[in-house]
DNA sequence: GGAAAAGTTTACGTTCACGTCAACCGGTTG
DNA sequence: CAACCGGTTGACGTGAACGTAAACTTTTCC
């Protein structure tokens, strides 16, 4: 009801997944909504964690890869002790996702150049293609 | 043995995988190899198929949606009245891994926001880096 | 105030993508 | 020739990521 906590229902609404997904979310410690005595309430952070969970897998990663991600998003909420590894660990990913990126542009190039190949193919046939 | 074919064991070695995922993806259709007796006997066209077949499970497809996609890389070898089908759907997976680099890019600039708030952080508490 | 809607826990079921035996075949090598 | 090595076909096992059904409580609506 209040304006910062959402329930599991208005959740699944807005992030098109099931019920049964948050929980098993919340009880892999992806999500920690609080209570109101049964119910669960979903906080901001929850909305911010769940977004980067459905982009992770999105992007090929497991749940539980992404628990790991996900605490880089809160450098500071760590120990002072963990925050220097904690960063370490955040460049390592970044440089990750660039390669992931930069094979993601290989792979579009090349399927661009399968693809023109192939509306070659089309046009000697004299198939009309779709825009024509 | 001959210059291009390959035992299941030289595939295995050069890709990083097991026999068994191998032939488990003869058996859904991903691979086609030829035999000499019992033995498999992989093919250029194997290996072309099974690197892109690797790397659409890093980009986090399922081997069914590999399936279909690998036939998209193989126009040619379509029947004549389903090669225009074909090319659509190529440019639909075109504009979805542009639309998947998209993402990727922003979520690369997001969370290099966050990594240099960290770098923040670290430096206003006197924290060493690791570069330093 | 009584039914329906929305939420809960518990627990077993399912699909995907392989892993892991067991039992077998066919070269080759010491 | 025995003993491996590399390959084969079943067939059952497994971890991840949920689906689904049952039985129950709590809110909401008319």
């Amino acid at each position: 009801m209040n304006d910062e906590h959402w329930t599991i229902g208005r959740m699944c609404e807005e992030f098109g997944v099931t019920p049964r997904t948050l929980r098993f979310y919340e009880a892999k410690e992806l999500l920690s909504p609080v209570r109101e005595g049964q119910k669960r309430l979903f906080t901001r952070r929850d909305r911010a964690r769940l977004k980067l969970i459905l982009q992770g897998k999105r992007f090929g990663y497991s749940l539980e890869e992404i628990r790991q991600l996900l605490n880089l998003y809160y450098i500071n909420d760590q120990q002072a002790t963990q925050i220097s590894r904690t960063y370490e660990l955040g460049q390592k990913h970044l440089t990750a996702m660039i390669a992931k990126r930069d094979e993601l542009n290989e792979a579009i190039a090349e399927f661009q150049e399968k693809l023109s190949w192939g509306e070659q193919v089309l046009a000697s046939k004299g198939v009309k293609k779709a825009a024509e």
